[in-house]
DNA sequence: GAGAAACATTCGATATGAGATATATAACCT
DNA sequence: AGGTTATATATCTCATATCGAATGTTTCTC
């Protein structure tokens, strides 16, 4: 369902472990020292990104490693584009006037 | 805050208002008939929606019309940006799995 | 100014979510 | 088999989100 996805993403740490995933695979226990949150707390947030379809485990001996997946992102990119099409496909370029120097 | 438009995208008839008003501005009134909530519950998901920057109202008699605003989707598209690259910029396009290698 | 119409805000109730602690499962090792 | 490591699940608590009903505010009309 579409709203796992962004019920997924809404959450704040689970934005940060989808930036650290953008770095390559990584186990479990990278992602839980990273965060700095208990391991359970991560392991559950991995599981709704998982079920979002957001990254994916792969079973390596006794860790699992972790890996973004495209097709949610891409369907977020789909659920964007009525609206790039109702200003006239200039989001990317408005993106640009919003970043403002340092 | 970038979170507070994550949050108001997280819920479901927060993003049908969000399609409503992809058909042009409209009074609340109209809104409020469409989603068959409350009166109030609307105005609420309004307000989350008018804080995230993802809509604004116009004063127009007794009436708030309300409109897309374009800025924070833009920013949303610049928070998509690295996973785009990170799949070599072809994330509309759906039919791969991702394999490691770039 | 009185009343009505259109929205917003407050309030009380329930539901959902994130967190930690404790426990369970699974794979590795000797 | 027993012990250790890596990760998942179960249980509980606390905070926040959502909803409807009631109330407040603003603006229109008469």
């Amino acid at each position: 369902m579409e709203n796992a996805l962004f019920d997924a993403l809404a959450e704040p740490n689970r934005r940060r472990l989808m930036a650290l995933l953008l770095k390559g695979e990584r186990p479990a226990g990278d992602l839980v020292w990273a965060l700095r949150l208990s391991q359970p707390a991560v392991s559950k947030h991995l599981k709704v990104l998982r079920e979002a379809g957001l990254v994916e485990a792969r079973v390596d001996g006794q860790r699992r490693m972790y890996r973004l997946r495209p097709e949610p992102l891409a369907e977020l990119e789909r659920w964007l584009d009525p609206y790039r099409r109702f200003w006239g496909g200039k989001l990317d370029a408005l993106e640009h006037h919003l970043d403002k120097g340092s």
